[in-house]
DNA sequence: CTGAAAGCGCTTACAG
DNA sequence: CTGAAAGCGCTTACAG
């Protein structure tokens, strides 16, 4: 009787080597690759293996080789936000094609989960961790993963002044630029809308500043509203911007998110972005190219930002010794219909 | 000298009993939570562990107790579409909740893909699996996924008429929700915009016809349109619904993410979603609350969809013999500004 | 090129 | 309540 699938017993080497007749060496040494062995007669362990529904068990290969396991920790803290969908599946891609599993896990600005799924992967011995820090969370910790041994790598948000590997975007420069592009049109009260408090507000504000300066534009603090970086944001800060006693007629957003929701405000004020009110977004995530109306922004490439962060910290795996890398995305300007 | 952190010879339960001065099975009771031990006992042994940096080893622990790790495998087709990083979330919530760690991978509809990750997720011993299975996936697959001995939760699409845990959403009771209110608002002519060909297509196309049929509409071929059910495929397909002989002025999409991408379009031309035209979305995405306008759409709760699949799946693991479950999201229509 | 033996870090009966 | 011993499925020197 032929043996069909029986999950209950799983077939071990131990069984495809008797079915091979070789010994248990041998399988193993087989299943590595390795060139040791006859190809007659690895051919014949693989035929072996085939029939029996061998499944390779990679826990008892780990333990036994003391090695990390294949798969990499990633911690996302927003996943909601598109752009951080849009870099995982770039960092996700590159893992897979480097042999790699990911194990993800969601943090929703939860430091205690954080806290937890870092544990987590540290039990599961990832062979890495890609981290997109949440707020407030302690600039140690590149120290105590790295104590661990696992290697890290940190994703857009910085972790103080330290040096780590860190994959993110010249985020100063990029606000610059957009800002630079609404005075160049002739704005002079420019509004900035959304984004919660932390090193990339900062960085953003500040670039936003400093176009002001260099344009000899006093700063005026009243046009600069923080919010969550979401669509409700941008919606709501949009239409306290536009509540103003004197009238602003040009923003940029902390992130394309808090746009999205701007576009929203504007309409419903029967408002059309690009000619009515001009507004620049951050991020260019994917649907930038289609909202109502297309929106100008600042490119980053989310994916590729994604890509380069997988590729910093599988570097790192190769060799723990090497100096820190950091990939920080050059701004581009994308203009469309809003700005 | 106190002992530093030294990633390079970890800790095992044998130093912990030493220091505790029990022997290790003790203190593998310990770990566990047993209450056999002595509590004065168990805390020495506590103490030890906290001091010495002891970390559990997962993989010997699952090893010798020949069990399932505690990682679920999630397989997602398309992160880049809210809607499925909205169901994510939903599912990874409970899934952390209960204990569980995710190993995430995305397919992107690429079906031998989904087979390498599938076969991962078996090397992994993974507790159970979330596919929302890849366009092609053969209906088979359920019974092998059983005869591997790992519980199954199928997402959104159906796998043929077999009987396996399923979370979904009643598309063809919801377009025809959708498609009835647009009637109901007089219109005759009503586009269908968007869906590549699979079950879900098939299912909210029906939906879109038997609204049409009571309310004595002759189908017309050349209103619906199917495209990716992206947002570049909606605004594509709404621009060619506009560029008819004979005007339209009223579509259901098969999505929300195709239903911005016509808003896009509408824009565009000048026109304005709920007066010039009327759109009906589908799922109800987070988004849809702040497009431009604020998209009608029908809520099918991807969220809680999520959270539905962990809890099939969950409750699987728990007893592999119960009867079939099945999650079917209601559909509810929710009006906004477009429709 | 192949086989016998030890051991990875845990858990689990089994005695005591 | 605690200890000594076996074993989970692999890999890795070490002989031959």
């Amino acid at each position: 009787m032929a043996r069909t699938s029986t999950p209950l017993r799983p077939v071990t080497i131990l069984e495809v080597a008797a079915q091979a007749n070789v010994s248990k060496s041998t399988v193993s040494l087989v299943l590595q690759g390795s060139g040791l062995i006859r190809e007659e007669t690895a051919e014949r362990v693989r035929e072996a293996a085939r029939k029996l529904g061998y499944v390779y068990n990679r826990r008892a290969a780990e333990l036994r080789q003391k090695s990390a396991s294949n798969t990499i920790g990633v911690i996302i803290n927003d996943l909601m936000n598109p752009f951080f969908a849009e870099v995982l599946v770039g960092l996700e891609r590159k893992l897979v094609d480097a042999g790699y599993t990911m194990l993800m896990a969601h943090t929703n600005e939860d430091l205690k989960l954080q806290e937890r799924v870092l544990q987590t992967m540290r039990e599961h011995h990832a062979a890495g961790i890609a981290l997109c820090p949440t707020l407030g969370t302690p600039a140690s910790l590149t120290r105590t993963v790295k104590s661990w041994g696992i290697p890290l790598v940190v994703m857009v948000r910085t972790l103080g002044n330290g040096s780590y590997d860190y994959a993110g975007s010249d985020n100063a420069a990029g606000v610059e630029m957009a800002t630079e592009h609404l005075i160049a049109a002739g704005h002079k009260r420019i509004g900035f809308l959304g984004g919660q408090s932390g090193p990339v507000l900062e960085q953003r504000l500040q670039g936003y500043r400093a176009a002001l300066t260099k344009a000899g534009i006093a700063l005026d603090d009243k046009l600069v509203f923080a919010a969550n970086p979401t669509r409700a944001g941008g919606y709501e800060t949009m239409k306290a911007l536009l509540d103003l006693p004197r009238p602003v007629k040009a923003a940029v957003c902390y992130n394309d998110l808090a746009a999205f929701g701007a576009l929203s405000a504007l309409g419903e004020r029967g408002l059309r972005a690009g000619t009515d009110f001009v507004l620049m977004g951050f991020d260019n995530v994917l649907d930038a190219a289609h909202s109502n109306p297309p929106l100008s922004t600042v490119d980053i490439r989310p994916r590729e930002l994604g890509e380069q962060a997988a590729a910093i910290l599988l570097a790192r795996i190769e060799d723990p010794t090497q100096a820190k890398r950091q990939y920080l995305a050059d701004p581009r300007l994308v203009l469309r219909q809003s700005g």
